[in-house]
Order: C-alpha cells, then sequence, then structure tokens
DNA sequence: TATAAATCAGATATTTTTGTCTGATTAAAA
DNA sequence: TTTTAATCAGACAAAAATATCTGATTTATA
C-alpha cells in the first residue's frame, strides 16, 4: 500500500494540533490526547517524546505534568514535524526508487514529479498550526 | 519514514517502463530486467505475476518465455500500474490518518490536500509509458 | 524424447514499522 | 513525608512489508 506520511507522523500532527487547539491551560496528559483522538496512549506519547527533543513540544514531569506546544502555535509549521518525524527524504527521494536519480540523470517521471513535490513542501511550509484551530476543533468534535 | 509508493509499486513502473523500451523483441526473461535495472530477479518476477494477473503485463511459461506489455504502450497510465499494486487507498486516505474524514468532516487539512492529491492523480492518469521511452532508455544507461 | 530455460505458486525468512509493557524518575499535594 | 499522577527510557511483541527459496509446471529445441 502507498501511503504520504508514516502513523506516527500523523499522529504527532493530530496531537500537536489537539494542543494547539485547547485554551487556557498550561499542560495537557497524554492520557487526555490519547481519549480524545482515540488513539492509544503509549503509543502517543512516545511520539510526543520525540517531538519534545525536537523542540516543537514541551514536557513537564511528575503530578498535573504532560505536553504543551514549546512556542507560539504561528511559528510551528505542518513541515516542522513531518521533517522531526518522518526526515526529509520524500521530498528529495527518486518516486520511482532509482538510487541516482537527479536532475542531470532523472528518471523518467523526475520533472513532472518535482513539480507536485515542490508545491507540497511549500503547502507544508507556508502552514503553520495556528492557522487550524478552529478546523481542529470540529473535528475533534466529530470524533465523539 | 515517509513514503508515496511502495516498493514494489516503484519496481513495477520501472519494470513496466523497461519492458516498453526494448525494441523489435517478443518476451524478456525476468532475469534480464533485473541484471539491467540491478534489482533481485526473484522480487521482480513476484511483482510482474501480479502486473500479470492485472493485465498490464502478459507472460509466456517455458523456455524462451519472459514478460512482455500486455497492450500498446499508449494505453498504459501510470496510474493502471499504482492502482494494480497499491490499490487506491492513497487517492481516498485521509493525510492525517483520521478515521472519518470527508467533506463533510473534513481533517484540517482535508482542503489543501485534496487539491493536491487531484493533481497527482491527474498525472498519472494522463500520461501514458510510451512517453517516457526515451527518458528510460537514457536512465537504464546511466545505472550501467 | 530428453534437456534446458523459463514462469509460477506457495512457503519461509528478514527487516521495518507499529504498538505495548515495565519500571525508573519526577513533582504536586495530601 | 508519603502517596499519587505524570513523563521518560528501554525492552519487548505483533504486524506488515520486503525479500528469498524451493520445487512444480511449461515449452522450445537439440
Amino acid at each position: 500500500m502507498a501511503i504520504i506520511f508514516s502513523r506516527k507522523c500523523e499522529l504527532g500532527i493530530q496531537a500537536v494540533l489537539y494542543l494547539s487547539s485547547v485554551e487556557g491551560r498550561n499542560v495537557i496528559p497524554s492520557e487526555e490526547i490519547a481519549r480524545e483522538l482515540k488513539i492509544p496512549k503509549e503509543f502517543i506519547s512516545k511520539i510526543l517524546q520525540e517531538l519534545t527533543s525536537s523542540g516543537i513540544v514541551s514536557s513537564k514531569k511528575g503530578k498535573m505534568g504532560g505536553f504543551s506546544l514549546a512556542k507560539n502555535p504561528n511559528k510551528i509549521h505542518l513541515l516542522d514535524i513531518v521533517l522531526a518525524i518522518d526526515g526529509s527524504e520524500i521530498f528529495s527521494k527518486c518516486v520511482l526508487g532509482f538510487p541516482n536519480c537527479s536532475s542531470e540523470t532523472p528518471c523518467p517521471m523526475h520533472n513532472t514529479w518535482s513539480q507536485l513535490i515542490d508545491e507540497t513542501f511549500k503547502m507544508l511550509n507556508e502552514e503553520t498550526i495556528d492557522q487550524f484551530k478552529h478546523k481542529t476543533l470540529r473535528k475533534i468534535e466529530s470524533l465523539k
């Protein structure tokens, strides 16, 4: 099966969007994120640990601890999360899997594909997570 | 890691492009395809079997047997190969992995992503493999 | 008709991804 | 100061994707 982002990346984005959508609270325990997004607690806390170490999320240990965004949501781009979890390979890798694909020795699909990937990159790089707040709230609601 | 097409799909496209690029020969044994594309013979013949059963490639058993395209290369679209191997999920699946994503209950990225996926679909659906012949020949050459 | 060269089917092995568990550590609050 | 509720690290388990192996079958040709 073809996929775009790894499952970890999908859930990482979901969790960051969730953190950006809750207002007036300091930190959110992973139990709540898991419950609201209907995903396993252990898995999402693993992912949030990764995002903590890459500086997108920050964590507070101990009782009353949990996770929060490490910076202003208008400074967090979707691209940051994708790069932190899935890396940059998707933007450089040959779509047909040829080992030495480049503009010098392009694969048959190289040019057409580059355009699509460039657009995707731009979108992920331009969109910041604060732009999704209302959409996220609606989506969380629809999961109930 | 993020991916677009599965490895099987990448190699399936490579193999079909290879078959479309050889001229004046009836069938090509998987050993030759594997050698030219520098990939394992057993794996590519497994993939070609799948493409045979979906009518894109045809096979001839026994001595002097091998694989060939089942139809005119200007009738084979990239999309055909993708659908045969990876299925259609990539075109309908929620990019953030939400279970119930649709235009009624869209995820935050739904609209932006739909546009990119539509463009990708169009490209795969419009391009036929005969259009890649010269590019394929050059690429094969670069692998040597 | 025997041999050689190929596909093909199914089983098995390996690797990667996904998900779970356990226990250590931390910090708030009773 | 003890209990409780949380992160965090690392090991482990399960599932999926990727790759290999074996042997049966098919067919051309010597």
